[in-house]
DNA sequence: GACCAGGGCCGGC
DNA sequence: GCCGGCCCTGGT
């Protein structure tokens, strides 16, 4: 196990924050995160964190996942400080990080995202892991699904998919799937583009629109100047910025406001 | 039961 | 570039 002080990390924040779909809180302060076949256990008091993992995993996988080496004050320090909304938004939301997800995971997650609410979300991405992921066991002897593979969808039928009520959205699964696994869409040649070109690219996916384009751009690439503008955002964006959104005072890390925005947003109305 | 909305996209025009 | 349709679920 790992103990460490870090601030601007909140563990309840962060997976409710609509990023991420199987970090789970499963007692008071525990917490289980699954990422591509990778399990952690993590528990919060204020700003102490233990992650039950070895040294060498937490530095080579889970501290970048979090983005941990990120100083996430300085870009709470540039929002304009007669920005109420904002303000008011990065204060509820302080804790949040923009995670380094897995690009494949990712795609399939957001392509289910569409038209649909966050409750739901998880429960197909859970349903998708626990029928065609690989079963595993964790250090502390957890069973847990890991996230299917390109290659196992591509290997389905629509009617496999049947069970995870993805509705309309399973040919997009099937679609994409099939082009990852084959290899014509090279989830590699990612690590060269700039976001711009990512999102060109990610766009040339059945199922996969602007929208979806900018949130795989934002979670799994790391693109944080990406700013998806979903139904939420495009009320926030009504309500408070009738003057337009100053996308030239945050250039290239709007996407880390979209975050604190959407979040604000959607669990102000669950209060 | 009816109707609506959910981190939108596709195809036809 | 606009617009109708879309699978499914949960809430009202």
């Amino acid at each position: 196990m790992i103990s460490k002080q870090i601030m601007d990390f909140d563990l309840e924040q962060i997976a409710g924050s609509g990023q991420c779909f199987r970090m789970n809180c499963y007692d008071d302060i525990n917490y289980r995160i699954i990422a591509r076949d990778k399990y952690l256990k993590i528990s919060q008091r204020g700003d102490w964190f233990d992650f039950y993992c070895s040294e060498e995993e937490f530095q080579g996988f889970w501290e970048h996942y979090f983005d941990l080496h990120t100083d996430y004050a300085s870009y709470k320090a540039c929002i304009d400080p007669k920005d109420d909304y904002m303000q008011k938004a990065a204060s509820a939301g302080s804790g949040i990080r923009i995670l380094h997800q897995d690009l494949w995971e990712m795609i399939v997650t957001f392509i289910i995202s569409q038209r649909n609410n966050i409750p739901r979300i998880k429960k197909i991405v859970e349903s998708l892991c626990k029928e065609f992921g690989e079963k595993k066991v964790s250090d502390n002897k957890e069973l847990y699904d890991a996230f299917p593979t390109a290659q196992r969808i591509s290997e389905l039928t629509l009617e496999d998919l049947k069970p995870c009520s993805l509705g309309y959205r399973d040919r997009y699964l099937l679609d994409s799937a099939k082009a990852v696994a084959s290899g014509e869409f090279d989830l590699d040649m990612f690590l060269n583009l700039n976001y711009e070109e990512s999102k060109v690219m990610l766009m040339k996916l059945s199922g996969v629109g602007t929208k979806v384009a900018e949130c795989i751009s934002l979670f799994a690439l790391h693109h944080i100047d990406a700013f998806p503008i979903d139904t939420h955002i495009q009320s926030i964006l009504a309500d408070h910025y009738e003057n337009g959104f100053p996308f030239e005072r945050y250039q290239g890390f709007a996407g880390i406001l979209q975050q604190y925005a959407f979040y604000y947003d959607i669990n102000k109305k669950l209060s």
